[in-house]
DNA sequence: CGCCGATCGCTC
DNA sequence: AGCGATCGGCGC
């Protein structure tokens, strides 16, 4: 019998690329003698889960697919542990590799996303309990012959569930286990969650949800790889018809995933799953407890746990067998990662279900441009929902052409929309006020001199924030106190604000409702996602008449008694130079406009504008989405861009502004001239700081079809290492890949 | 002469 | 990314 049986691969979760070899010795691996019988080879297979000595310590790693390469046999180390129980699948494996090469990171930073502690590996431990076993205490108190009464049954229970049931103390009860009248025994842990019941009770469908549902039943029977585009209007019901296809999958024995943004996770959505199958899903999002994340963790590696509904890292999650993920909401930009691994979950759910051969569902009422052009060209199957359920219709339109219906001198509501508002109020209905600029007002400048308030890091003016009294960098987050005089000329009280914040909208709206409830919903006047979602309840519940919002209020919320939903400046974004602009505007005022008039059915929307002729505003007008697509994918043809064209972009970071200019000059000095392959230097994309870390983005732009990962990676190593300690990320835009 | 803080480089 | 090793500055 050799001592030596095997050596093997190990993926570490730390910053590196490559897998590290381990030696397995069959002593010592106290978990597979008891396993395997004393002497037998003992084989580790890919997968595996093992705790591993690296430099002076000792991390859990996976055992990987890689031939092990490294020559000097006489420097490995032996692998300390190997637990049982939790297998990452070939599949899964397969797919760190993928998102590791895709995205430019190291495989051990991405399967630092997947692992979690040691914690998570074990077996949930027996919770301890007490049971009745005869002997009678010698002295009997009250409280004792409580608890003796309700334990007379002989069932065991656990020390807090005695004292609460029976209204005594803890020592009560270790009282009665000294004195031989209850004993400590184990009970199994309990099970942690109930599987979902496919039929526990189908809704009632429109015909048009119901063939929809056919559809995707018919697709996720075939069990194999499929993108579908769930395309349905704001309010046509799109939940209920994916949630046939998961009822489908549950009956294959299959595991699901639903991602949704993270602020789309409410206990509204939850119930709805529990209405229709039964039971709560497995909850994955930030907010949750280290102690239930692993238990989840565990549960989807078992097989116990059959759902999850989840943020963005629920992709990371290692399901033993999954056999469908739905990205709800498949636009949202909270589905990418900015940060470490750069990654968009939407499309790496794409790309798991490619690996492992089961269909994913992208639903949205405002489809990105990508995936509505993946439809178009037949890389997924495009499921339509064109008009609201229950005999609803999409709201009424009306685009206030700004030039035409100024608003009265010092005010930013036109007058229709005011007439709009007092209708609404008269009405008892609610009304919402949208204008995506959070703050008062975005220049401050002075009448006497004009200086104008500028951020010292970024090329952008400083933002008022009159509630907490500061100037800030809307870009990097720079503040500053607003002066009492002019800093530049001195002069007193001749500082202007220029131009409306929500802020700034909520004191006219108090001025002239003054005896109404207004809420303003703004992400810096609200700290943490809990109290956003008091807030919102707040607001669905009815404990409102105006709502002032930014962003925030487009998301995945309802509000039922909303009819009224008045956009102060439509235009706003329209004119930055993100790529994406046109697209973000359409998606944010077509979701924020949708949230008029679910209950009532005569919803009314107001688009004010200064160029009412842009397409994108007179789409949106029109409520026209086939009229946008079809003018934001010829914008993005011509230029050349997603979905046409690849994009990437490379942040640059570095502690001195200098430095990071320099770099940024080196980097584009050291590109490789090639055919098709552009480079936008730090002119186009303007110096932030984030962190205390100056950074700027270089975008890169290439033909559809270019190894534009592998081009990166080439330039990068190229690149001229320059002094000074600076970082790179590199985000990768992924177009389709399918 | 000694201690503490930035920079460097490795992890089988 | 972390974390120890190493070198250099300055305090007494």
């Amino acid at each position: 019998m050799s001592l030596i049986c095997q050596i093997v691969s190990v993926l570490v979760p730390v910053y590196v690329d490559s897998c590290y070899s381990y030696r397995v010795r069959a002593r010592g691996l106290e978990l597979f003698d008891e396993a395997a019988g004393e002497g037998t080879d003992v084989r580790i297979e890919p997968g595996q889960v093992v705790r591993v000595p690296l430099g002076p310590r000792s991390v859990l790693g996976v055992v990987w697919d890689d031939a092990s390469e490294f020559s000097d046999e006489s420097r490995l180390k032996d692998i300390e542990h190997v637990y049982d129980g939790v297998v990452l699948s070939g599949d899964f494996r397969k797919f760190i590799d993928w998102i590791a090469q895709y995205t430019l990171a190291q495989r051990g930073m991405v399967l630092r996303m997947v692992l979690r502690g040691e914690d998570a590996l074990l077996p949930p431990k027996p919770v301890s309990a007490l049971r009745f076993i005869g002997d009678a205490p010698e002295r009997m108190t009250k409280a004792r012959a409580r608890v003796l009464e309700a334990m007379a049954g002989g069932l065991a229970e656990t020390k807090s569930d005695i004292a609460e049931r029976c209204g005594v103390s803890a020592s009560v009860i270790d009282g009665l286990v000294k004195s031989g009248t209850l004993s400590m025994c184990e009970l199994p842990a309990p099970v942690l969650m109930e599987p979902p019941q496919a039929n526990f009770s189908p809704p009632s469908l429109s015909e048009m949800q119901d063939s929809a549902a056919a559809e995707l039943r018919r697709i996720v029977k075939e069990q194999q790889f499929a993108g579908v585009l769930l395309d349905g209007v704001t309010g046509s019901g799109k939940t209920e018809v994916y949630f046939e296809a998961v009822a489908e999958v549950l009956d294959q024995g299959k595991q699901v995933l639903i991602m949704v943004p993270e602020i789309a996770l409410t206990d509204a959505f939850l119930k709805r799953f529990e209405a229709r199958f039964g039971v709560c899903p497995g909850e994955w999002h930030s907010g949750q407890s280290q102690r239930y994340k692993n238990l989840i963790w565990r549960g989807v590696a078992t097989g116990d746990v059959r759902v999850v509904v989840g943020a963005r890292s629920s992709l990371m999650l290692p399901f033993q067998n999954l056999g469908l993920i739905v990205v709800d909401e498949e636009h949202d930009g909270a589905y990418k990662q900015e940060d470490r691994v750069i990654y968009n979950a939407r499309d790496m759910a794409v790309v798991r279900g490619h690996l492992s051969g089961f269909p994913v569902i992208l639903a949205s009422a405002t489809p990105s441009v990508e995936s509505r052009n993946n439809a178009d060209l037949g890389r997924y199957e495009h499921i339509r929902l064109p008009s609201r359920f229950g005999g609803q219709s999409m709201p009424d339109i009306t685009l206030i052409d700004m030039r035409a219906d100024p608003p009265e001198k010092g005010s930013w509501l036109s007058p229709l929309l005011v007439q709009a508002v007092d209708e609404t109020l008269e009405a008892k209905q609610q009304s919402l006020l949208f204008l995506n600029r959070r703050g008062y007002a975005p220049l401050t400048l002075c009448r006497t001199c004009g200086h104008r308030f500028q951020c010292p890091n970024c090329s952008t003016w400083l933002v008022e924030h009159r509630f907490r009294k500061q100037l800030v960098c809307h870009h990097c987050g720079h503040t500053e106190a607003v002066p009492p005089v002019c800093p530049q000329c001195g002069d007193e009280h001749s500082l202007v604000a220029c131009g409306p914040g929500v802020e700034r909208i909520a004191e006219e709206a108090a001025s002239r409702w003054p005896d109404r409830r207004i809420v303003i919903l703004s992400s810096d006047l609200i700290h943490g996602v809990q109290q956003l979602r008091a807030e919102l309840e707040l607001v669905s519940s009815g404990k409102a008449d105006i709502v002032i919002g930014t962003q925030l209020v487009a998301k995945g919320h309802n509000f039922p008694a909303m009819t009224l939903v008045g956009v102060i400046d439509a235009d706003l974004g329209l004119a930055h130079g993100d790529l994406r602009a046109g697209e973000k505007v359409f998606q944010t005022l077509a979701q924020v406009t949708g949230r008029a008039g679910r209950l009532h059915g005569q919803g009314r929307g107001f688009l004010q504008s200064y160029i009412p002729d842009h397409p994108v505003i007179a789409a949106l007008a029109k409520g026209d989405r086939e009229e946008f697509y079809t003018y934001e994918l010829d914008q993005r043809r011509k230029a050349a861009m997603p979905p046409f064209g690849r994009l990437a972009s490379v942040i640059l970071s570095c502690e001195h502004r200098e430095a990071a200019l320099a770099y940024g000059r080196d980097m584009i000095r050291a590109v490789p001239h090639t055919e098709g392959v552009r480079v936008l230097g730090p002119a186009e994309a303007p110096l932030s700081v984030l962190r205390g870390r100056f950074r700027f983005r270089l975008l890169v732009s290439a033909p559809r079809n270019f190894p534009l990962s592998q081009w990166l990676r080439q330039w990068l190593q190229d690149c001229p290492k320059t002094t000074g300690s600076l970082r790179i990320q590199i985000d990768v835009d992924p177009v389709s890949f399918v």
